[in-house]
DNA sequence: AGGTAATATATGCATGCGTCATACATGATT
DNA sequence: AATCATGTATGACGCATGCATATATTACCT
């Protein structure tokens, strides 16, 4: 039975709000920091690392961003030596690589991003963290989404510690 | 006794920032749709509709904008008839107020956010709304604040429903 | 009171990060 | 071969900021 929410269920609200707020802020400024560079820039980084033969065409879809604002993107991150662009099977399209130093900044901000998460779940119990995996794997599943609109979900994620089935969004390499 | 991360907790810790990623790209959008801007904007509605006596050098505080940054945000705000601008007390400083127009829009901003959220904790059993308050609440407290870092947590929130000492980031416009 | 520092707002100029419209090359279809 | 679809690129532009600086008001110090 919904019933109309009352004044402690909007103030739950409120802090759940302020969470999301707080954590995505504290990742991106980390992002940024590492990356030099913000808006779309960091995810582009993980998407390429993590889906293999990736072209700016797919790479669009994961980030949300225009085709041709992609592309700007792109030069932005090869002028700065963090992606190189190879020759495609297809000869119209690219293939997206990370560079060594592109690389290396990723896994800082893998790192930067555990550490920030891990504040957050270290100190919980392990009956709270059953919980909490429960209730994130519930809101997760709640949508139904395109594959495409699912590698957007999980475009800062590290997907090399994720098995298969396991996540909720479906988003997995492996899982195609 | 501290642990290394295993496979699990990995896992776990990419579907908790999955989860803020999703969120945040849900809040968002709706917000930019509603205010018909993008950047800071949807918070400093909120903020000026928040805090009393607004002023621009208050507000780029809450915002995390230079000083400069906010004129041009206010003045933006201004020409979309959202903000008005009346003379403060001290003959330097402006003092913002959201206009009819402005604070309708704010209002659908504030549905649209509970909405996402509620669809969150909507059907949570009264256990597991108990311990993830509990976990939210432990996570936010976890941090030292300035008065303006918590405001800046908090830009988003609704601080009509908080009652002061019950937010876990003590941002409540009675708490000062 | 007068001089200096601090505070609050504003503005010219530059930059980062994208969009839209369009062009071009390659590949697929009929 | 002609047509259409796909993938990339580019010129022109807009939005949202930052930096350096200017101006007005207030506070402080002697």
């Amino acid at each position: 039975m919904k019933t109309a929410p009352t004044g402690k269920d909007a103030g739950f609200i409120n802090v759940l709000g302020a969470f999301v707020t707080t954590i995505h802020d504290e990742i991106t400024l980390q992002f940024e920091d590492e990356a030099g560079a913000g808006g779309a820039a960091p995810a582009a980084l993980a998407a390429i690392d993590t889906w293999p033969e990736c072209s700016i065409e797919s790479l669009s879809g994961v980030l949300g961003l225009t085709h041709s604002g992609t592309v700007r993107l792109v030069a932005r991150l090869g002028s700065a030596g963090l992606v190189a662009r190879d020759k495609g099977a297809d000869a119209r399209s690219v293939e997206l690589r990370l560079t060594g130093l592109g690389w290396s900044v990723l896994r800082r901000m893998r790192q930067a991003r555990q550490r920030i998460l891990e504040r957050v779940v270290g100190d919980l119990s392990e009956s709270e963290e059953q919980v909490l995996a429960t209730v994130l794997d519930r809101a997760l599943r709640a949508t139904r989404r395109s594959a495409v609109q699912a590698k957007r979900c999980c475009r800062l994620c590290d997907h090399s510690v994720c098995q298969g089935d396991a996540c909720p969004v479906g988003s997995s390499v492996n899982a195609g």
